[in-house]
This record gives C-alpha cells, sequence and structure tokens, in this order.
DNA sequence: CGCCTTTGACCGGCGC
DNA sequence: GCGCCGGTCAAAGGCG
C-alpha cells in the first residue's frame, strides 16, 4: 500500500520516537470527507479546533497584511462543485473580531478557493499539482500558484492535516473496535494532566509491562459522553507525556471559569512574531510548527457559508484561557518525515506504530 | 452528600 | 486452550 511516513517527535528529540504511516489511498475520494468524518476525527476529541493558524499566518503572511494576499491572489472561481468541502480554519481562538477563514477545495485538483466569510471576499489559488493527497489536505509543502501575477506561495505542512488523518487512520484501524478515533499527543509537561477543556474522572490505572510509569485512564465526566483520554510517561524521555484521546464529546466545551481579564486569542502579538519567525526559518524544510486550526463540513450545495466549530455565540464564556500555551505546544513536537533532515529518513531504531 | 481517586478483581483479545 | 497483558468495573475511601 502507498503510505506516508511521518515521526511524532520533539525537535529536541533524536531519534524519532514514533512513526506514523498514512496510507495516501483513503484520502483520495473526495466523499471520505464526510461529516461523520469531521466529526469523528481529532476535532471531535478535544477543543483544538480553533487552535492554530489564519490563512494568512497559514501563508506566512502577517493577518495586516490580508488585503495584500487578496490583492495578488484573486482569480475567482465561478462556481463550486455540489460536494464542495468548506474546510475552515477560523486561526485565532474563535472570536467574532477574527476573520473567518474557509478554504473550499473543488474538484479540481489544482485549484483551491478560500473565502473570508467576514469580507465575504473570495480568492481563487491554484495549487501545484504535485498535491499528494485530497482537496484539503496539504501533506508536503505545497504551493500556491498564481500564474496571472507570478507569485508562488508555498504552504507549510499543517501539523493538524496530520493529526486529522492520523485520527482517520485510527478510526480506520481495525483494533479499534468501536470505530472511534484515536490520537495521541506528545507533550513535554511535568504534569501529567493535559488541560484539554474538559473534565474527566479517573478511572483505571494499569502498570505497562515494556515501561516503568503507569499509565492512566480517563473517562469524560459529562454524562452520556463515551470521550476517553489515557496519559502515560514517554518510556524514551519522561520529561515528556503521551495523551491518547478516544472516543467523540457528545456535548460542547464545559465553559471555563472565570475568563481571563486578557485579551481574546490563542497569541498575543510577541508570540505570533515569533512563530511568523520561525515560519519563515521553516521554510527551509527544516520543521513546522503549530498546526492549522481548521474545520470542514460537507455541503450539498454551491453556496460558500462557514461553520464554525467554536464560534463564541455570544456567551463571551466561550473562551479556553488556559489553553493558550497549550495550543502551540499540542502540535509542535510533530513533523513531517519529509521535510525533515535526511538521516530521519533512515531511521535506526524501528519505530513503534501508533 | 456528591464527586472524585484508589485499587484489586475481572475480563477479553491475542500469541504461543 | 491457557496465560499474559492491558482495559474496565466497581467497591471502598477521601475530601470539600
Ligand atoms: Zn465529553
Amino acid at each position: 500500500m502507498n503510505t506516508l511516513s511521518f515521526f511524532l517527535l520533539s525537535p529536541k528529540l533524536s531519534p524519532p520516537l514514533f512513526s506514523l504511516s498514512i496510507p495516501t489511498t483513503i484520502t483520495n475520494d473526495i466523499n471520505f470527507f464526510n461529516d461523520t468524518f469531521f466529526d469523528k476525527s481529532l476535532f471531535g476529541l478535544i477543543n483544538v479546533a480553533d487552535f492554530g493558524l489564519s490563512l494568512y499566518e497559514w501563508l506566512g503572511i502577517a493577518e495586516e497584511d490580508a488585503s495584500l494576499v487578496e490583492r495578488r491572489v484573486k482569480h475567482l472561481l465561478p462556481s463550486l462543485p455540489p460536494n464542495a468541502i468548506i474546510l475552515e480554519s477560523s486561526g485565532i481562538v474563535a472570536h467574532s473580531q477574527n476573520p473567518v477563514i474557509s478554504i473550499i477545495p473543488t474538484n479540481n485538483p489544482d485549484v483551491v478557493v478560500a473565502n473570508n466569510s467576514n469580507t465575504n471576499n473570495t480568492v481563487g489559488l491554484k495549487r501545484s499539482a504535485t498535491s499528494i493527497v485530497s482537496e484539503n489536505v496539504n501533506l508536503r509543502g505545497d504551493e500556491l500558484d498564481d500564474e496571472q501575477n507570478n507569485i508562488t506561495i508555498r504552504l507549510k505542512l499543517r501539523e493538524s492535516t496530520m493529526a486529522l488523518i492520523a485520527a482517520t487512520m485510527n478510526m480506520n484501524n481495525k483494533r479499534n473496535k468501536n470505530n472511534l478515533s484515536k490520537f495521541t499527543f506528545l507533550t513535554k509537561s511535568e504534569t501529567e494532566n493535559l488541560e484539554d477543556g474538559y473534565k474527566w474522572r479517573k478511572y483505571g490505572k494499569k502498570s505497562l509491562k515494556k515501561s516503568p510509569f503507569q499509565r492512566n485512564y480517563y473517562r469524560c465526566t459529562t454524562i452520556g459522553c463515551n470521550a476517553k483520554k489515557r496519559v502515560e510517561r514517554c518510556l524514551n524521555d519522561p520529561t515528556y507525556a503521551l495523551t491518547t484521546y478516544e472516543g467523540f464529546h457528545t456535548h460542547d466545551l464545559p465553559p471555563i471559569l472565570p475568563p481571563p481579564s486578557r485579551s481574546f486569542g490563542l497569541y498575543n502579538n510577541s508570540t505570533l512574531s515569533s512563530i511568523l519567525s520561525r515560519g519563515r526559518s521553516i521554510q527551509k524544510g527544516v520543521a513546522s510548527n503549530a498546526g492549522a486550526g481548521a474545520r470542514a463540513r460537507y455541503h450539498t450545495n454551491n453556496t460558500i457559508t462557514s461553520v464554525n466549530a467554536r464560534t463564541d455565540s455570544g456567551s463571551g464564556v466561550n473562551n479556553i484561557g488556559s489553553l493558550e500555551n497549550i495550543g502551540i505546544r499540542l502540535f509542535e513536537d510533530i513533523i513531517n518525515l519529509s521535510s525533515v533532515a535526511p538521516q530521519y529518513h533512515h531511521h535506526r531504531h524501528q519505530p513503534t506504530s501508533l
């Protein structure tokens, strides 16, 4: 089977700790990305839907330069296919003042449409034909080309995309008896509690054969919710914690009280600029950083609508406060194998499969 | 009291 | 089939 290999690791850790082999075939069918897929993917697991980068950040351009993007890249697609997927990247934590960006793949593998639902501006982006996977997935630094204006924008690998696909893999894993999505985060943290916004009750603890550390089992406290997670120390480096999520929350994210006094948003300006500067260095293909939050909806008509996963619906409480820092950490340890230094290609250690 | 963790028992899948 | 291993149950206790 044709697969892509990714490694889960920290930039500080060599060799990689885990590998992910992702079948490319499962993503070739656009019908694969339906409601079930997105509901039962990573975004249904924890509140990471709105983590990550806006399209502008995603493109390596500061948000203030949005108009610049729209001026430069502006050929418009006349119509959308009936089954167009609207992949939404709301960027910074959902908040009304943030632009809502939709990436709208089409049946034409060379074309992606981006829509800002605030301004209702739509831009058509031509993508190089070297894309491997389906329309809303850019697995390895795809390029957006605008031939008319003779510019090329190189996209970084989006870790959230990998997470999405990895979760999908787990979803399709036969050993995953309940067809539940499963995904593991590797985070450097002293505490084993990954603040993911949900409330968990511990229901078990196990000593493991191959690890001196114990594995803790948690279940979501919301009644009727079958979401679970387990947490253990990383065998290779105990300063890392492995958090594996399984199942889907049947409810909204419980509000976190009290809301922090500072401004909303995943990144403040300084973090953002540091991220962006990191992003520039990444263009050499060394590593990638925080993933682009994304949410997609399967549409049956031609309308361009955005469905924001965590839109702030007026309450003002829908803030994930303490998650600010973690939002970055969640994905920073995931690195695309094909964009990493060559020595990783021939892994000297047989990586553990997830 | 309500809700949590603790902890040994239980149990099912899988490899030998 | 049997025993190991890991996931879950549930009784009991902790804590505010
Ligand atoms: Zn839940």
